[in-house]
DNA sequence: GTCCATGTTCTTTA
DNA sequence: CTAAAGAACATGGA
């Protein structure tokens, strides 16, 4: 379900739920959807006060207050909710955490492509940049590392995190670029405008909440409304907003991808 | 039944 | 060896 702008929104609304909170218990745990299995998880966190809650890339970041972290993925259709213990325990509930005001962190997740990751002290050494603080510079830099269509490099969180389909289809929009150029092959000016493009994309979906395209929800049951602004993503046949060109969709590493072939040409 | 889905990772291929 | 392409994961909705 879930960009950096839905993660972003999702954080900010648990933050003031969450930050401050001491784990009481883990009263139930999907073992399968923990990493590592063997990790010391609910050892280490029962009795810990959430100290900081911040989005990293796709990521909800949990510090506890012995500066160790675990993090939640939401993967595709994963979803957070601060519930009392009364409330209806929904379907595909993996993770249910007893907070001391006596609510509870409900971690639902049908596909189950998300996780509950344990860092202990350890980074996030997987994962690119930030692209709301990237610099047009080393945007360059990774870049210039490969060969693949632009649209595959800014879904590789590898390279830059926090970028999924959405949103890597509105940026291509804005930026005007065709999303099977060759990453490296852009000039330095594409670049710049590319930079621009993903911040303005990112900041004006965060400003709406985020998209809600299937059953994307934040933190408060609250739907977000950056659907109703996007300029490409899932407007296959629809018209160009810009040039009345028909919007196409093809197939770019696996991914749905929607385009202008007027706005965005191939170089 | 078919196809598709806001994601990541493992395997296969070149 | 490396980089890139493709399949796989699991569930539900159209």
């Amino acid at each position: 379900m879930p960009e950096l702008p839905e993660v972003q929104t999702i954080a900010t609304a648990l933050t003031p739920r969450l930050v401050n909170r001491r784990i009481e218990a883990i009263p139930h745990l999907r073992s399968d959807m923990l990493q590592p299995q063997d990790s010391q998880f609910i050892r280490s966190v029962v009795g810990r006060q959430i100290i900081d809650l911040r989005r990293r890339a796709k990521r909800i970041v949990f510090q506890i207050d012995n500066s160790e972290r675990f993090y939640i993925h939401l993967g595709m259709t994963g979803h957070l909710s601060v519930q009392p213990p009364a409330a209806t325990i929904l379907k595909h509930t993996h993770l249910i955490i007893d907070l001391d005001n006596h609510q509870q962190l409900r971690f639902v997740d049908p596909r189950r492509f998300g996780a509950i990751v344990w860092m202990g002290m350890n980074d996030h050494t997987d994962l690119g940049p930030e692209p709301l603080t990237l610099r047009p510079e080393r945007l360059r830099a990774i870049l210039l590392r490969t060969n693949r269509a632009i649209k595959t490099a800014l879904l590789d969180q590898t390279l830059i995190a926090g970028i999924g389909n959405i949103y890597a289809d509105e940026a291509l929009f804005y930026a005007k670029i065709h999303p099977l150029n060759p990453a490296c092959s852009l000039s330095v000016s594409q670049i710049q405008t590319l930079n621009r493009s993903i911040k303005l994309v990112l900041r004006r979906a965060i400003s709406a909440g985020g998209s809600t395209i299937r059953d994307y929800v934040n933190a408060d049951g609250d739907r977000g409304t950056f659907q109703m602004m996007h300029r490409v993503y899932e407007r296959t046949d629809e018209r160009c907003y810009l040039c009345k060109s028909v919007i196409v969709c093809i197939r770019v590493g696996g991914r749905s991808t929607h385009f202008c072939p007027k706005c965005q040409k191939n170089e």
